[in-house]
DNA sequence: CTAAACGTTGCCATTAATGTGAAGGTCAAG
DNA sequence: CTTGACCTTCACATTAATGGCAACGTTTAG
C-alpha cells in the first residue's frame, strides 16, 4: 500500500511516517515510480512504533527493542535480527524495567494521595 | 542553600535548575541579594523530578503530580495543594497506568525473546 | 582593594518528535 | 490532454529538555 492509506489505516500523519523511515524503524520498499510501499505487516508495525513513543521511549530505544518485538511473535526464534546486539538488548531491558519501577512507585502514591483525599473530604459536592 | 550547592548535592546542573523553576516545578526563595535559596527539602524533589523525567514523564506532567507526590509522604492528607485539579490527577494517574501497561507488556516480550534466545544458542561466544 | 568563584538574566544552539509548505513528478478520471 | 489527488524531496518552524556563553552583580579570600 501507499504512505497516505497506511496514514489513514493507521492515523499517523504521512510526515511522521518518513521520518520513522528516517530514524530505521520502518523500513518501506519503493515501487518502480519511487513510491513508497508498505506491506501489512506496517500497519501492526506502525501501532506499535506509537504506543512506544507515547510510553515515552525514543526512536532510538524503539530501534534496537523493534526487531525483537516483532520476533518475539513467532513461535521459535528461527533467526536473530538483533544477534549483533543482545547486549543493548538486555540493556534496553534494564532501562525499561527501571522506568516501571519509577512509574509504578509514583502510580501508587499517587492513588493513595487519591484515596486519602475522597476519604478526607466526600464533600466535594 | 544556593543553587551551586544544590547542583552538587543532585548532580543537576545549574542550568537545569533554574529551568526547573521556569516550569514551574522548583520553587526557590530569594535571598535579599536576588541569589536563589534551597531548603533541604529541593535535595529529594530534584532527585524525584530527575527521576520522573528519566521515566519518561514530561515536566507539564510533573508539575500536576509533584504537589501530590509530596504530600502523599504526609501521615494525613492535612491540606490538598492540588485540590484545585483532582481531575487532572485521576487523568495523569491513568496516562501512567497506560504507560506501565505497555512496558510490562515489551518488557515482557524482550524476556520472552531473550530467553529463547539463550536457549537456543548457549553457543554465544 | 582586587581577583577568583559564584550568582543573576538573557540569548543562542542542539536534539527529538512533529508540523507545514514549496516545487515538482505520477496517475486516474473526464 | 488537463485537472486533481497523491507522491517525492527539501527546507524551515516549533516545543521540550538541555547545553553554553556573555555581560554583569556579589561574595570571599589574599
Amino acid at each position: 500500500m501507499k504512505i497516505g492509506e497506511l496514514a489513514a489505516k493507521t492515523g499517523v500523519a504521512t510526515r511522521l511516517l518518513r521520518y520513522y523511515e528516517e530514524v530505521g524503524i520502518l523500513h518501506p520498499f519503493r515501487s518502480p515510480n519511487g513510491y513508497r510501499a508498505y506491506g501489512e505487516p506496517a500497519i501492526d508495525r506502525v501501532l506499535q512504533i506509537r504506543e512506544l513513543l507515547e510510553a515515552g521511549l525514543t526512536t532510538d530505544m524503539i530501534r534496537e527493542v523493534l526487531p525483537c518485538l516483532e520476533a518475539a511473535k513467532e513461535e521459535a526464534v528461527t533467526d536473530c535480527p538483533a544477534a549483533a546486539d543482545l547486549d543493548g538488548l538486555r540493556q534496553q531491558l534494564s532501562g525499561i524495567e527501571r522506568r516501571i519501577d519509577v512509574l509504578q512507585r509514583n502510580r501508587d502514591a499517587i492513588k493513595r494521595y487519591l484515596r486519602a483525599w475522597e476519604e478526607a473530604g466526600p464533600t466535594v459536592d
